[in-house]
DNA sequence: GGAGGAATCTTATCATTGATAAGTTTGACT
DNA sequence: AGTCAAACTTATCAATGATAAGATTCCTCC
């Protein structure tokens, strides 16, 4: 339906957009929550903007970077979730992480596809560092005392479960866990459980 | 290097390979170790296996279905690396499934990729319920009694656990951590110290 | 044992993709 | 106003997966 707001800055008529980057940017996005990563070509891209297939390689030189850019976005999307609860424990935190891949799944799956993004890309290698330090920083914060872990260990343990929770319900794999048995829950309320 | 083990059965002139079937899974899984996943084509598959491009249409139907049955062997192998261990406790299994990941990191990857396979594919939906079927079996079995949680919850945290830290140690966000840390602990080590 | 029929494999072709060179339009700066 | 660089389009290229048509081989049934 192209819900377009109407943009008072440029005329946009036929060549220079105005923001093209920022529009390529959410129509990947959409392009990659309404129908999945498979299609996320540069010429669907650039179809939905309305340009020409060529008109993404001044912003972003290829696909690779265009996704790369997107990834950057994700991990900016997922630290700035995190930081609220950054002292509020790992309980917290962790079903923030959860709840960022289960509502932008197709993101938080490319944040982690590296053979579409390019990890050496500097803008994302800094994105995602900083994203992962928080994680770390959160982590160890945690009330309760290693019991007989290396801090290395409790940190690999927690994101670990975190990161695979996500990953697993992105995958519909908890649905199966939560339907295969009798017991009525949610998914919320198993993640819930889980992250204890 | 192409090292070919004479083939006994078949002379293969030209015609009829004997078993291309078989053989062009054993490409596929070579290229996908040896190259990653983005190289995983239909010729890429056939040139390695010295046939024609549209030679697996018989065998597969499309890539996707060779796809498909390259991941169905890998649920297999998983399930059969963790049948031995099904009575040792789920430390030991949790061990065995992040090391077979991280000895098929390709494998690993594509059977969790539904994007290129088709988790509707029979034959992939049977070996894909029977390993986690033997998953959760597995997890059931703890010894370290449930806190205060569902059994649902259990099994989506170990299972989660171990995923995650599969996941992790592919994509090498685990060297990170043990890198960032002073401490020089192996990758081993970090496992089991994490699994604990 | 040979003949037909089906399965396997090849060749040729098609639509689609990402990349890129060359040309056109626009905005910015002097 | 005039110049120049950046943004954008058009046209083209090599490579991909799919598939139809043809060649080869195996297998079964007479």
């Amino acid at each position: 339906m192209e819900v377009q707001v109407m943009e008072p800055r440029k005329v946009r008529k036929n060549y220079h957009h105005g923001d093209l980057r920022a529009e390529l940017l959410r129509s990947a996005r959409t392009l990659l929550e309404q129908q999945g990563i498979s299609v996320l070509g540069l010429r669907a891209i650039t179809r939905h903007a309305g340009v020409s297939s060529a008109a993404a390689a001044p912003h972003f030189g290829n696909l690779t970077g265009l996704l790369s850019a997107l990834a950057t976005t994700g991990y900016e999307e997922l630290a700035a979730a995190l930081e609220p609860v950054l002292e509020k424990g790992a309980h917290a935190a962790g079903l923030v992480y959860v709840r960022f891949a289960i509502n932008n799944p197709g993101l938080f799956t490319l944040m982690f596809r590296s053979d579409v993004i390019d990890r050496k890309d500097p803008i994302l290698a800094t994105a995602s560092t900083r994203t992962s330090r928080m994680l770390t920083l959160l982590i160890d914060n945690l009330k309760d005392h290693p019991p007989q872990r290396t801090r290395t260990g409790t940190r690999a343990a927690h994101w670990g479960k975190v990161h695979g929770l996500a990953v697993l319900a992105i995958d519909g794999f908890l649905d199966v866990l939560l339907s295969s048995q009798g017991e009525d829950m949610s998914l919320e309320d198993l993640l819930d459980d889980a992250l204890r």
